[in-house]
DNA sequence: CGCGATATTGACTGACCAGTCAATCTATTC
DNA sequence: GAATAGATTGACTGGTCAGTCAATATCGCG
């Protein structure tokens, strides 16, 4: 139920079938919903017995905890790396827009779970994660503020609340593609990352900062 | 129970238990979510018995649809009204702003409901009612795309885009709070209104355009 | 080969819960 | 005050499904 054992099999041939099984979880929890589908759907999809599935997850929670800590971990990482970066604040929240909208391009049915049934769900895996997920806010208000001190932006609006603008202005727009309410084609996704820091700075940046000032 | 019963019509009386169900749901659902729920702890909260949902709903999920709808018809109402007035975009975006978040301060838990088991949940309600919330979407880019028209609004940011961005700002808004992420006074809530709408447009605003300009 | 360890199988179970329904209650009407 | 119609009750059912487990297959190695 709750302590199990690490993800790590000792076998060589072991880990390929668990990838299979996550890779398989994707795109049924993105068709179906992780409430609405069976753990047999899974297995199913994955082409593996049911209780496999079992042999290498403890519970059909952990498979969604799995493949969304796998992902926010690379994006906290990229976020850090970012943040340490002495480039433009620009620049950093296009790199942090561009990485999260190249991850939908990528593969959006696991955007979608981690979307829509972990970082929004605020009765079940949201509030299981969500001191995970709030570090990508922080840090991303981190950043703003910095940029305030020094100018670039206006002071008169709060961090915390210019991250969480930010950050919802991403998330909106990949629940666009998700329902189809937005285009999909690639020029659109690299026009929707200049697009969305281009909206969001606008608004903060200083009167007189100009655009391409350093952050 | 018996004694003080006004001689009110049946028909009068019926409706408050029905009121009684729905305001229990949106309590249960808030606090459990709706797939962790069951209906026996709607009637337990309503203090009505197991059989008499049933009696007012035809199913779970009807509730669940009944109050979305309920809400979102009163906003769709606001922002149409809102779209008819002939006053800057601005102020349009902020009376929506401002609506939204009223309706949070009002009523947390609806809010709560409404966003986390409707608006971004794609595989249930979501999908089931993506006609009525896109229309949200299309007036407030309707309004967008008449501002850059006139100028008030650069042309080079889709409008689709910009609603998208502008209704995600909030949602992440109210997402923050329902997270406890983000303070709850009435001052914030008072300067969120102002602050989402001068992130958006000040990223919107064509640069020669004042920002008192008429819409 | 033979032995222990790990991988894989799928039938089974126990709990859970949405929805049903027959019985009972209350109010209105004539 | 009896008849009727709607309101209210809660025990019960039927189906679903997460998780278990004992059996079987395969691998690694001496």
């Amino acid at each position: 139920m709750s302590a199990s054992r690490p993800p790590t099999a000792r076998s060589k041939v072991a880990p390929e079938k668990r990838r299979l099984i996550l890779d398989a979880a994707v795109r049924v929890f993105a068709r179906q919903g992780f409430h609405a589908c069976r753990v047999s759907d899974i297995a199913d999809e994955a082409g593996v017995a049911y209780g496999l599935v079992y042999h290498y997850f403890a519970s059909k929670d952990e498979i969604l905890d799995t493949l969304f800590l796998e992902r926010w971990q690379v994006m906290l990482q990229l976020i850090r790396e970012v943040d340490d970066d002495t480039i433009p604040v620009r620049e950093k929240l296009l790199a942090i827009a561009s990485f999260i909208i190249d991850s939908y391009r990528h593969d959006p049915d696991l955007m979608k779970v981690i979307i829509v049934e972990v970082t929004r769900a605020a009765n079940s895996f949201g509030n299981t994660h969500i001191a995970t997920i709030r570090e990508a806010y922080e840090l991303i208000g981190g950043m703003i503020t910095k940029a305030q001190q020094r100018g670039v932006f206006k002071d008169e609006i709060d961090a915390r609340f210019a991250a969480m603008a930010f950050y919802g202005a991403i998330e909106q727009l990949l629940t666009g593609w998700i329902f189809g309410l937005l285009p999909q084609d690639e020029d659109y996704f690299e026009r929707a990352k200049w697009l969305v820091v281009e909206t969001v700075c606008g608004g903060l940046e200083a009167d007189q900062a100009p655009r391409a000032s350093i952050g």
